[in-house]
DNA sequence: TATTGTTATACTCTATAACTATA
DNA sequence: TATAGTTATAGAGTATAACAATA
């Protein structure tokens, strides 16, 4: 499905093993949102909206990293499809808190047992005392580097590695003609 | 940067903790192949081409898992780049062999090392001997799925997901309006 | 003046289909 | 007829900027 490298070994190359992992995960969570406006991510939007106390559209949007003016979009979509409401603020009027609707409360409870079902057939290649490693691994690891704030952390690491490599510059600056 | 799942335990949740590294990789990633046509797509290509026998622009894009019409334009850029090259296939006048050039080569080696960095850096966060033992289950992991063809297995098992889940459906099936 | 949310616009990426040249 | 590669077109997703309401 995708390259392995050849160069440096297929066990060094982390990039290649969770690119498969993910996108495995990512197509069968695809076919469990179905039918949510946004997919997956109106599946987090909808986990957002179920928590205590209501978020503004702008704080779920930073935490799901995504722009407010998707925001304003997918909100639109799960709003029409009954799954989330926008409640004014009392304490700003400039602002909205997204609550979920019975409704949606209720397809967050389906969803979240169809993502355990996911999760246990994506894992299913491991024996048991693996999957329970793994996952214990991989959650360490997000947590770290979801505290070191990595964005801008590797960001910068990697300026340093670019320029130790030192690799002449070879940039498409201009954007691919219209053909 | 992703939110967490409040309902059912951070601990369960696979796809977070998928999410937030693979996101970190993809960031790194972008930055240390900053200037190849593409991306980290345009290094995959790049080890492809350095493979031997030399592949098709089939048979790589297959692999890499994207779509021909991509690879041609992908390949344009790379060619211009002076990264890779299109050879005729003496066997089949239809087909294309894509071979790296030496300056491709130079800069695949080059790209490996950063490459190899970037994975020490992302994981960091854990001790040694835990860093192994992820990329190996990792390894693992993604062996199984690949060998799998998880996209349909896991298509038609969340499918079942579905059904058994029940879920009234919710489909968004007309376009955003243009606005 | 800064911020929240909305809207309009443009751009990038990708998918689809049609075309050619070969087999 | 089928396949490899190319090209054109359309669509989805995303980012940018301008705007109104409120702080």
């Amino acid at each position: 499905m995708v390259a392995s490298r050849t160069g440096s070994g297929v066990e060094e190359d982390l990039g290649w093993a969770l690119g498969v992992v993910f996108r495995s995960y990512v197509r069968a969570s695809a076919a469990v949102t179905d039918g949510i406006p946004g997919g997956h991510r109106g599946y987090q939007l909808l986990t957002a909206a179920c928590g205590t106390p209501p978020a503004t559209q702008t704080a779920i949007a930073s935490r799901l990293g995504i722009d407010r003016t998707v925001m304003t979009y997918l909100l639109d979509d799960m709003e029409h499809a009954g799954l989330v409401r926008r409640r004014p603020d009392p304490a700003d009027r400039r602002t909205r808190l997204v609550v979920a609707t019975p409704s949606g409360r209720r397809r967050l409870a389906r969803l979240d047992d169809a993502f355990h079902t996911l999760e246990t057939r994506i894992l299913a290649g491991l024996p048991a005392a693996d999957r329970t490693a793994l996952k214990s691994l991989l959650r360490r690891l997000a947590t770290a580097l979801d505290a070191a704030d990595p964005v801008a952390d590797t960001c910068t690491a990697v300026a340093d590695i670019a320029a130790a490599t030192a690799a002449p510059v070879t940039r498409r600056t201009s954007p691919r003609p219209t053909r």
